[in-house]
RNA sequence: GGGCCUGUAGUUCAAUUGGUUAGAGCACCGCCCUGUCACGGCGGAAGUUGCGGGUUCGAAUCCCGUCAGGCCCGCCA
């Protein structure tokens, strides 16, 4: 049947009779010759036919339109001088079509045009409703064909090159307490009794290492019934990883060949190894995040210590009550950024506002270092620590400097927040960058406000610093997360594996012996006989694939997405099902439509 | 749970800011065209302006509600 794929037609197959399927991706009638792109997952060929040279297809050429199904035999010919097409990989040749044949019409309007939506965009709910066509369109057609590289890059890697094993864990397994909103699913069999999807394959894989599998990897699909996010799905699939018997240093270099492998195969890019580390701390303090994109500077500067005694209360009042003070220094903001924008009302307020803070303070560097502020600020800082603020800033004629001064996190949030629309509105971030590193020594536990307890940042598995052992409270953790250009694209850590370890941590969060027991009693169980030293890490594969495709949208790297209200479009689920469905299952659904709330 | 944005022909957009019969490109239908490649030319058909209500002499435009999609906050160990 088949001889060819479209898209890879080239000189080096001229004068030979070929067979090709594809769709009709356009038709272009002069009259006299008919041209045809036809096109498959490959990509577009020409097709030609004229009543002299061609005269069987040429009337079977006719009566085709867009996304018409065809079969084509033809002869691959060189194109003419002037008809050249050097913005098509197939452009220097095109197929004589000694017979065109139609195996399946378009019957109805097309809801969009798949040859054109990648220059002029479709609404993205007629995109989710006929995906089918969407895939058809040579951005997502890429996309899927990035994907599956990076799977198989993965693969090859993992199994080939460092002798891993897949293994596959359950779908249906039980709730657990900590993390995100779980999945339920009724159980027929035991009623009133629910499994959970996974949100990750997190206590199998340390019952793998348990069993001796040494390195475990899985393609693995996870479930988590949160607020989806422009790179948050409700299901979505993790690179998921747990090795024995490496420590920290030796998983890191290990992932950084992985990933410097799925780059240099899916891409052709290299990545420098080793990749830059920050801790958790550094990465705090000089970006106010913990995955702080790298690809531009505008780092914060901490100059608590410089104003704590000044007679401007925001900033000592800040400092005195534990909090902090940052200045975010903008080069050329002066230009670029009004009064209006910083003051209530602006935008930058705002977002200053919307991340707790309750206002941005600023100071405009003029020219001989002169400055430009309110008076409060003016007239509240000394000659030499004005000077000493330029100084450590850097700040020079142009310069703009925003404060935020309150409790850390919020100055932290605000400023990463300000941080980052000030890069993008000034196009300060370079678009083929990668910019991968690793940021370490996260904290054990961060303090939950609601729930009045601590609660663990990574997982309640995740191993204590050896050094930091006496109080877990403050304790950091062995726990490493890999950002690449803004996003967290993996996170991992070495884990516990002494029972008495992990009963700490429990105890620490709160979790009491008979609720641990009652949770986890089958891990802890496990790790009375004999458990090795392990750590492993999950990596986001749909975000990855989204930034190496250069998407905006995680929906752009899956194949059939749900929208933010966690609808499929497609197959409209979630549906309603039949009341003899749910009896079966023992469950009743409490929803009132007529309900207020 | 909350904030912001969007919804007009199959589709992508417009409609002088409340005023005549809601327009244009592509797609579709018909005719013409032998070197185009987002081909071109002439003509045609195509509208519950998401839906419901209200204000007004008059609503795509203003107001209220509702549905759908997007971005964000909360949430996401």
């Amino acid at each position: 049947m088949r001889t060819h794929y479209c898209g890879t037609l080239q000189a080096s197959h001229l004068g030979e009779t070929v067979t090709l399927f594809g769709w009709v991706d356009r038709r272009r009638d002069h009259g006299g010759v008919i041209f045809i792109d036809l096109r498959d997952r490959t990509g577009v060929v020409q097709i030609v036919s004229d009543p002299e040279r061609t005269p069987v297809s040429y009337p079977q050429a006719d009566p085709l339109r867009n996304e018409y199904v065809v079969k084509v035999q033809g002869r691959v010919s060189q194109r003419p001088e002037a008809s050249l097409n050097p913005k098509l990989p197939t452009g220097e040749v095109e197929i004589y079509a000694d017979t065109i044949e139609l195996l399946n019409a378009v019957r109805k309007p097309l809801p969009f045009q798949v040859s054109t939506a990648d220059v002029e965009p479709v609404r993205e709910d007629l995109r989710l409703r006929y995906r089918y066509l969407d895939l058809r369109r040579e951005r997502m057609a890429h996309n899927m064909q990035i994907r599956h590289g990076v799977i198989k890059a993965m693969r090859r890697f993992l199994e080939d090159d460092e002798g891993f094993v897949e293994v596959e864990t359950p779908v249906l397994t039980r709730s657990t307490p900590e993390g995100a909103r779980d999945y339920l699913v009724p159980s027929r069999v035991n009623p009133g009794e629910f499994y959970a999807l996974p949100q990750s394959p997190q206590l199998f894989k340390q019952l793998l290492m348990v069993s001796g599998l040494d390195r475990y990897y899985q393609i693995a699909r996870c479930f988590r019934d949160e607020d989806l996010r422009a790179d948050r799905q409700p299901e979505f699939t993790q690179l998921d990883m747990e090795m024995s018997f490496m420590d920290q240093d030796e998983i890191l270099a290990l992932n950084e060949a992985l990933v410097a492998h799925i780059f240099q195969t899916v891409q052709g890019r290299d990545i420098p190894q080793p990749f830059p580390r920050l801790t958790y701390a550094e990465a705090m303090d000089r970006y106010g995040t913990d995955k702080p994109d790298t690809r531009y500077g505008l780092e914060l500067v901490d100059v608590s210590d410089l104003v704590q005694d000044c007679g401007f209360k925001v900033f000592s009042g800040a400092v005195a009550a534990g909090g902090i003070v940052k200045v975010l220094p903008i080069p050329g903001g002066n230009e670029q950024i009004s009064n209006v924008r910083i003051k209530p009302g602006g935008d930058l307020f705002k977002i200053a506002a919307a991340a707790g803070a309750k206002g941005l303070a600023y100071i405009r560097v003029r020219a001989e270092g002169a400055i430009d502020t309110i008076g409060a600020i003016k007239d509240n800082l000394a000659p030499d620590q004005m000077q000493e603020l330029l100084s450590r800033t850097g700040a020079t004629e142009g310069t703009l400097l925003l404060f935020g001064a309150g409790p850390t996190d919020i100055v932290n949030a605000t400023l990463d927040r300000v941080r980052q629309a000030i890069a993008k509105e000034m196009d300060l971030i370079p678009a083929d960058q990668l910019n991968l590193l690793w940021v370490t020594d996260f904290p054990m536990f961060e303090w939950n406000e609601d729930e009045q307890r601590l609660e663990a940042l990574h997982h309640p598995f995740t191993a204590p610093h050896p050094d930091d052992m006496d109080d877990l409270g403050t304790a950091r953790a062995v726990a490493y997360d890999l950002v690449l250009n803004g996003y967290e694209i993996g996170g991992g850590s070495l884990r516990i594996y002494q029972p008495e370890v992990q009963q700490r941590v429990f105890d620490t969060i709160g979790l009491s012996t008979a609720e641990a027991q009652d949770k986890f009693g089958f891990l802890l169980e496990a790790f009375e006989y004999g458990t090795p030293p392990h750590g492993g890490i999950a990596y986001g594969l749909d975000r990855l694939v989204m930034l190496m495709a250069g998407e905006e949208s995680i929906r752009d790297a899956i194949a059939f997405p749900k929208t933010q209200q966690a609808r499929c479009l497609l197959t409209q689920a979630p549906s309603s099902v039949d009341e003899a469905q749910l009896k079966e299952l023992s469950v009743a659904s409490t929803y009132d439509p007529e309900a207020d709330e």
